[in-house]
DNA sequence: TCTCCCATGTAATTCGTTACATGATTCC
DNA sequence: GGAATCATGTAACGAATTACATGGGAGA
């Protein structure tokens, strides 16, 4: 799973046609900003996903107008989209957390909600599987701070394996009570 | 509050004199594995902070036994670390929490227990401005995932939130029995 | 002897950061 | 007319990633 940027681009541009500057409002005034809005990241990241054939961008309004590059995906970048969205999950993207909920934000539109659920299993195997390895690094000789951070990330994880859960259980409710899409 | 490699390096060093390979080890086999283990980081991140004169590396056992370079913190380095944990708190450092909560993790050691409650305070005070802006992005066209991942971000940051405190209690409690460090 | 682990590094490439540059439009 | 905002980009630099390179020591 790399490249976080480019594929939180693709997701927008998936969602709809935007401008590099659309994008960048984004990523300074919601809670997608964990991605970086300097023009310098994402007007390179634009023409790299530009360059691969993913995207591409028209100059709208011809006229006298004030000139705006609107990207769209093409066919290739949804398919390269979906690939992204269908890597499976491994214990290393749990150091990436954003990274895991950007795709998982992602999942109901690109893949439906039968991936989606099919997503929380998998990172709840993981976590689950995860979380032990961690207590197994509480030791006696800690600071009470590092004590504390270490509790913490555990209690974090542990979280998040309850989120998966309700979360498995919204989307059983969701299906009982009049299908989504 | 920049370069988390080389404040968890500095970190890690004050603690005791290590060699670069003992510092990969600990990011890959420990709960600090958000850094990277890779030669490629280390050892460059290594060669800056001597050539800045905060670490001196040194060869243990000159005579024909394995080569190893004990790297250790040097005044000026204790110094530069020091003001590295003073640095305040800002709210861009919540989309860094791994970095946040490094540098909780060796306040106990560097500053003592009194800091790291007003540590603790800044955060919780940080936190409490920041979750309500999260929730406003809370909509109702969104996809069921978007929402959930949206939801869990907020609970996330609460749950932070709940830490600190329950944190600060354990630093009451660990004062009023025979006073720690 | 062969393989694995200890231990240190470099090189090429990619990506992000900060800062700069440019020009149009809107609002006062 | 001047300031703020829209909108797009480039340049210099710093730092991480992957991959490669080297050599000693330990155990089978």
């Amino acid at each position: 799973m790399e490249a976080p940027l480019e594929h939180a681009l693709l997701g927008l541009l998936q969602q709809q046609p935007r401008s590099g500057y659309d994008l960048r409002k984004i990523f300074t005034a919601t809670p997608m900003g964990i991605f970086s809005d300097s023009p310098g990241a994402i007007y390179p990241a634009l023409q790299r996903l530009e360059r691969r054939g993913w995207i591409a961008g028209r100059i709208e309004n011809r006229g006298a107008l004030r000139r705006r590059r609107l990207f769209r995906l093409t066919a290739a970048g949804a398919a390269a989209f979906r690939q992204l969205q269908e890597q499976p999950l491994t214990t290393d993207d749990l150091k990436r957390l954003h990274h895991v909920m950007l795709k998982f934000s992602l999942m109901d539109k690109s893949h439906g909600p039968a991936a989606s659920v099919a997503f929380l299993k998998s990172l709840a195997r993981i976590l689950a599987a995860y979380i032990p390895t961690l207590r197994a690094h509480l030791a006696p000789g800690m600071s009470l701070s590092g004590r504390l951070a270490l509790e913490h990330g555990i209690a974090d994880y542990e979280s998040l394996l309850g989120w998966t859960r309700s979360a498995m259980a919204r989307y059983r409710s969701s299906a009982r009570r009049g299908a989504p899409r």
